[in-house]
DNA sequence: TAATTAAAGACCTGAATGGTCCTGTTTCGG
DNA sequence: CCGAAACAGGACCATTCAGGTCTTTAATTA
């Protein structure tokens, strides 16, 4: 259905929640702030710092922290870490499509891909924050409505 | 993993090489062009015949035609059709989320939701024909890197 | 050093998708 | 008129993998 896995969806909130504190946060705290079930936060969180987004602090009083700045981190690199990589179709960077059926239409595909991973990839984590970045997001909209009128009037 | 689903991968290969054909073709001869297997040709055609994108011609000497051209036929309209309507997450349209937590983000994947949805708007099956087609395709990334240039340059 | 606390890893369950098949209806050819 | 061919529609099963739960392991602190 071309949907964002719910895992990788968490994972983005847990990020700009976690932001949005300061000093390390355990996973049950975060639980609590995101409504999300607390072994999920758990499982999110290991693999966001096995990836480096977030640094781990261990035993007591320990817990998480960003390992850098949201706007450095993109929607993009978040789904690849907790998903893999952004591919539309099976046939993307020449793998071969299960069917073994050479349809010719994998360029055109891989076009598409990429077109779509860099959008996504110029979208940080800071723009996703809702209170005073809704102004910078409908910013970046506009730029993207821009980009379509162009592309469409061709 | 932000992956399209294999049926609508077939749809778009279906129609684009139905399109390449002259008369009515049979869910078995499209079966042997694209290398799909018959079962699944016939269920994505089914499909796409409730959808209105090709005609159908039952009894003997029947088989499928497009309904209209491919240049007509956008690639999220068929997404759409087979998968449903695009949605990145649970939150679009104001539907609530599962968890029932007010994240604030829905605001945010409703952007980038319409922005991925417009693109694939924007490209008809005519774009995705492998041979003639290419220069097209390469026309349109080019589009598209000009809008990224412009909205990364923000 | 021992108790406490949280991270890391392994495991299991269930829903959704993909794929298959069967029956009925319609049309053309003999 | 009869039979073969092809679509329409639905039901059915099998597989995958996402989602969730559990146990183990390591670090911090008193
Ligand atoms: S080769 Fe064709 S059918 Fe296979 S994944 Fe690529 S586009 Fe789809
Ligand atoms: S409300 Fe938040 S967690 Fe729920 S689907 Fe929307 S963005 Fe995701």
């Amino acid at each position: 259905m071309l949907k964002l896995s719910r895992l990788a969806d968490y994972a983005i909130v847990i990020l700009v929640k976690l932001g949005e504190q300061d000093g390390v946060v355990t996973s049950p705290a975060l639980a609590g702030i995101t409504g999300v079930p607390e072994p999920t936060v758990a499982k999110v969180l290991k693999v966001l710092s096995a990836h480096g987004f977030v640094l781990s602090q261990r035993g007591a009083k320990g817990g998480y922290r960003l390992a850098r700045s949201l706007a450095e981190m993109s929607v993009a690199s978040v789904i690849a870490a907790v998903d893999g990589q952004i591919a539309l179709t099976a046939c993307v960077g020449g793998r071969e499509c299960d069917t073994g059926l050479s349809c010719g239409l994998c360029g055109s595909w891989d076009v598409i891909n990429t077109a779509i991973r860099s959008t996504l990839e110029g979208i940080s984590l800071e723009s996703m924050r809702p209170k005073e970045a809704c102004s910078t997001v409908l910013h970046q909209i506009n730029k993207l409505n821009v980009a379509q009128t162009i592309r469409e009037g061709a």
